[in-house]
DNA sequence: AACAAAAGAGAGCACCGCTCTTGACGGGAG
DNA sequence: CTCCCGTCAAGAGCGGTGCTCTCTTTTGTT
């Protein structure tokens, strides 16, 4: 579409690349990732992938930016879909996308919310931004009930502290409590779907989705939605 | 101590691949888990560890068989320290201990709540056992704040079939209302720990540990004790 | 002391990431 | 229209991996 065909037959190679990398992290994990595989796959020998790609590590960033984004778009769109003042219903969108898009790439969501991959981790300032597009939309669901609920008191000590920097490297108005309370929900979100895909209990429930939906209603309880 | 010097030979020989593997993994993480490297380590060339251990994937589960232990022990002597009818204090020391073992052994940790090492799930009759003394502890738990809680109403639909079936299953009498807080304060319990050990908010807190302690006391609060 | 089991050594296979050099191709400049 | 240079693919090769096989040495036991 845009550049030259130069360009274009390029962006199309690196591409090719990273779908057959996101299909061989699917069946094989990502330890068994490989360039040389995903040659073989592609027809070209070894050598030629590393005119796209830098090296092994460097697509494993990559892939990782892609699932951080595709878990944004899908997260994003779920919640922008909800009336802005049906706060639960964000709540729960946001929870559910989040579940749904898990379930479907359990090996992306594995790259971005698994154990780091062993002896790397990912370059903060290429995943950055990608990668707090999710929470950013919880802290603006945490502002909005913050003007909603009645100002909560200060935490004491030194996690009021902690707290107090938080709030000022983030900017936002975001009383401690309520702040405590939305890491802690957003915490166990993030644990629920981790322990359905990989934990010990996989098969404890039959409808896996209605469990969620139980859980992720408890912990609007929690935020007080 | 026991058997022939032959069999204590052995098992010293084992007890060293395991020790160096383990600092192995702490420095350098599971995918970069190498017989040959240990091999080096111990002065031996790399076929003489077959002698010993039947594969890497078997060392692995080997290790993974150990942290449930060491992690168990852990947990169960923090809990058994406290007065029996202290509930909370009992949940409180559980949680304390659980994260104090993976800031320890953050490596370890990782091996058994991460996601699983790519390509191979550790086999379930050899990790069985020893993988389930922390949700074990937690269940007599539940059983204790059972009896002197108000018996909870069981969940209606599908949910409370699955419910019924995990009940069955463990032969406990555990109301559905209250397993269901169990598992979810199990499961932000152990969320918590993997965020801080490996999320993107690494340093948020200055003091990682009072942070844990107060979110452990709003799952306290979940849990009715 | 003799023997057999256990342990170690070494070579070798197939795979990996990555680098370097060598040709082939093709679009833009003269 | 030709030539040139950047891009691409290929191949060889280095050091590493897990794992297997065979052969030799050690060592506990009888």
């Amino acid at each position: 579409m845009t550049g030259t065909p130069r360009q274009r037959a390029r962006a199309q190679a690196i591409e090719d690349i990273k779908r057959i990398a996101k299909e061989q992290l699917a069946r094989e994990g990502s330890a068994a990732l490989s360039l040389r595989a995903i040659a073989r796959e592609l027809g070209i020998v070894s050598s030629a992938v590393y005119r796209y790609v830098p090296s092994r590590d460097e697509l494993l960033t990559m892939l990782i930016v892609d699932a951080y984004n595709s878990l944004g778009d899908a997260v994003e769109t779920a919640e922008g879909a909800c009336a802005r003042d049906d706060l639960r219903g964000r709540w729960t969108a946001l929870g559910t996308a989040a579940r749904a898009w898990a379930v479907e790439r359990p090996s992306e969501y594995a790259l971005i919310y698994g154990s780091p991959v062993p002896g790397y981790q990912a370059p903060v300032e290429q995943t950055g931004d990608p990668g707090t597009r999710v929470s950013f939309l919880l802290l603006a669901l945490l502002v909005e009930i913050e003007r909603r609920q009645p100002p909560s008191t200060p935490l004491p000590g030194p996690l009021g502290e902690d707290f107090a920097a938080l709030r000022d490297n983030l900017g936002l108005k975001i009383g401690d409590d309520l702040l405590a309370r939305g890491y802690l929900a957003f915490t166990a979100m993030f644990g629920l779907i981790s322990f359905e895909l990989f934990g010990q209990y996989r098969d404890s429930f039959a409808d896996c989705a209605a469990h969620f939906d139980h859980q992720l209603g408890r912990l609007a309880d929690l935020l007080g939605i």
